[in-house]
DNA sequence: TGATCTCCCTTAACCGATTCCGTAAACATT
DNA sequence: AATGTTTACGGAATCGGTTAAGGGAGATCA
């Protein structure tokens, strides 16, 4: 009976099993599974014995066994859009942290921004019966999609921005994209030009809409309007805000004296473009983002800070309540944001307004000196 | 009997199950196993009328006792040090596609540059039993580290930089810091700086040293010496990059004409930090990078590219195969990489070389003429 | 002293697949 | 017609855990 261990020898079983440290150290299995787990009704000797033999083994329980007994994976999955850009892989980073500090294992799923990986993934062969919960990065999903979640009772977070009928964690968008705009308004900007996110795949970010209203709506509530041919599309990077800006400049008639970018990312894109044809940023276009990417404060950028990695860890909790306590428990959350003044907004027309303009509390007050 | 399907009543246990599927098409399991799997041994009829009751009852196969039976997971790990860097989540991305097109999972491991989170992940939590294989990024590992995975039969391949004794690709950081190096001598540059990555936590890299190995042996076998205050460390980050620069400027003496930067993101802190203290790039200092990022092309970056995608999907097939064909079967690979001149190197002294300086498309095979 | 209660531990029934082996029928070969 | 060969399928062991039920030994209590 060749039934435990018999080292890489049949494709796939290695290592010792529970039976192989039962077996050492003569006691069951149920004992050992109990005593290696931290369960109580074992006795601090027994107990002490069982770690010592399964240390000596490299024992380690195999979690295809336990999460077939279990019903449960102790692996949470997360489903992003992309990897490679600044708010994911800086959610990823906060999601993955706090997942292991739980013991929790994090299967990653990436989209890459494709048609059709979605269906490919979400039919069934993903999620189903591999993961105990999933998060998903700033994606709106079908009812049909949320549907099928409940049904096989898997615990659902979003992280960044708000989805109907699902708990997530996000700043709120609108009040951050009206903030900055105000920042623009104050500084006496009236011709603002706009360049929103608008994803080609299907992900149906709400984010984009949000920050878009909030922007127009903080234009007409001041008394402003912004002409169409200012409102300029980007896909979040930094070559769509290049793009972006060639477009702006290109076309004929007068130019703003500000843009608003919902990105960093396209933010920096076009400040770098507007310094290559010698545009001066903020001198004769102020430029604000939102996020603070890392970039962002090298190159002096005014923005809407946010937190990913802060939101990827609060997600994260959020899941792993719903999936401990009662279930329906978490309800949706607002990270913080704050706007941060630096160098890439100042008055138009170099005309100073002289009023303070204040960021409140704790950020990067510095004012840009041209005011003179 | 309630051993079938109850619906989401005790713990964990929701969905069809293959005795559910086998009782409703009136076969046994065993079929129904090879017929879902696309095994032969199954009439056409049977198969088709399988499938369509599967598919009414939504079953999937349950990843943990196909995983229990075979020993298999069908998942494989990624271990990297960070995700939030260029390199990383490039990687990533590349293997992500790589992995989910054959059907297999991606577990995430990042260490997040925690000194520490190494032992906890890899002693036993982490890999043993969960992974089928696992996936390196730009981290050598210890030889006990490696003895653990052989045992337990689990292959490894590492992706970014050469590490002793196990597959692995990535480019040649030695040829390519060469390159850039000669670039810069091409250009006239004697009087030449070095800013390169050391990472404080415990990963050993190798491509640091690499690279400042291919700069050093550049510049001595072309007769040539750096002072060593010129020597600067950052650790790959943009910030890092400025500090850099503000560390060279701020000591007396004469200046360089260039920088070497072991990475973009260095590069990039450093033009722009130049740009800020009113150092012209490239006519008071050209700067070469590493790595060709994103933001590489806009701000004009003349760099080496690499493309970290596609190594990540070269490994995954590299470890895919060793996991299905003859163990050992596979060896380590060169990626490729290429100078890529653009806009922030020039030959040195400001004296214009009255030649057009163009980036040509996105290949920028124009060679430098002072080869005198 | 016997009944009851704990405590520690074992027995054994699962969890849901895969897979070896056996059987029976269909088909091909002499 | 008897014998191989192939194909389609079922029975049942197995993977390695978890966990409810139960049992024996010693302590506590009446």
């Amino acid at each position: 009976m060749a039934k435990t261990s018999e080292r890489s020898q049949r494709g796939g079983h290695a290592g010792a099993s529970i039976e192989d440290v039962a077996k050492a150290a003569g006691v069951s299995t149920a004992t050992v599974s109990r005593a290696v787990r931290g369960l109580p009704r074992v006795s601090p000797a027994t107990r002490e014995k069982i770690l010592r033999v399964a240390g000596e083994l490299g024992y380690v329980a195999s979690s295809s066994a336990s999460g077939l007994a279990t019903g449960r994976t102790r692996t949470i999955g997360v489903l992003a859009p992309y990897v490679d850009r600044w708010f994911f892989f800086k959610a990823i980073e906060g999601v993955d942290r706090e997942l292991h500090a739980r013991g929790y294992n994090l299967s990653l799923f990436n989209l890459g921004g494709q048609r059709g990986a979605r269906e490919r993934l979400f039919s069934k062969t993903m999620v189903y019966k591999q993961i105990d919960a999933l998060l998903v990065l700033c994606m709106s999903l079908t009812s049909e999609e949320i549907a099928d979640l409940q049904r096989i009772d898997i615990p659902l977070v979003i992280v960044g921005g708000p989805v109907e009928d699902c708990p997530s964690i996000g700043i709120d968008d609108y009040a951050a994209s009206v903030e900055a705009t105000m920042h623009l308004l104050n500084l006496g900007h009236r011709e603002i030009a706009l360049l929103h996110g608008q994803d080609d795949s299907d992900l149906n970010f709400t984010v984009p809409r949000l920050r878009v209203d909030g922007f127009t709506d903080a234009m007409t509530s001041a008394g402003f309007s912004m002409p169409p041919e200012w409102d300029i599309f980007g896909n979040f990077t930094v070559g769509s805000g290049q793009q972006a800006f060639d477009e702006l400049w290109n076309k004929p008639g007068p130019k703003p004296t500000a843009l608003f970018c919902a990105s960093d990312e396209m933010a920096m894109g076009a400040m770098l473009q507007a310094r290559r044809r010698g545009v001066r940023v903020p001198e004769d276009l102020s430029i604000i983002g939102i996020d603070n990417h890392e970039f962002a404060e090298a190159m002096g950028l005014t923005t809407v800070a946010q937190d990913p990695v802060e939101q990827g860890q609060l997600g994260t909790r959020m899941l792993l309540d719903e999936l401990g306590g009662a279930a329906g428990s978490v309800r949706s959350m607002k990270a913080p944001h704050r706007l941060i003044i630096r160098e890439t907004t100042a008055p138009p027309c170099a005309a100073p307004p002289a009023e303070a303009h204040r960021t409140g509390q704790n950020q990067a007050t510095r004012k840009p000196a041209p005011t003179a």
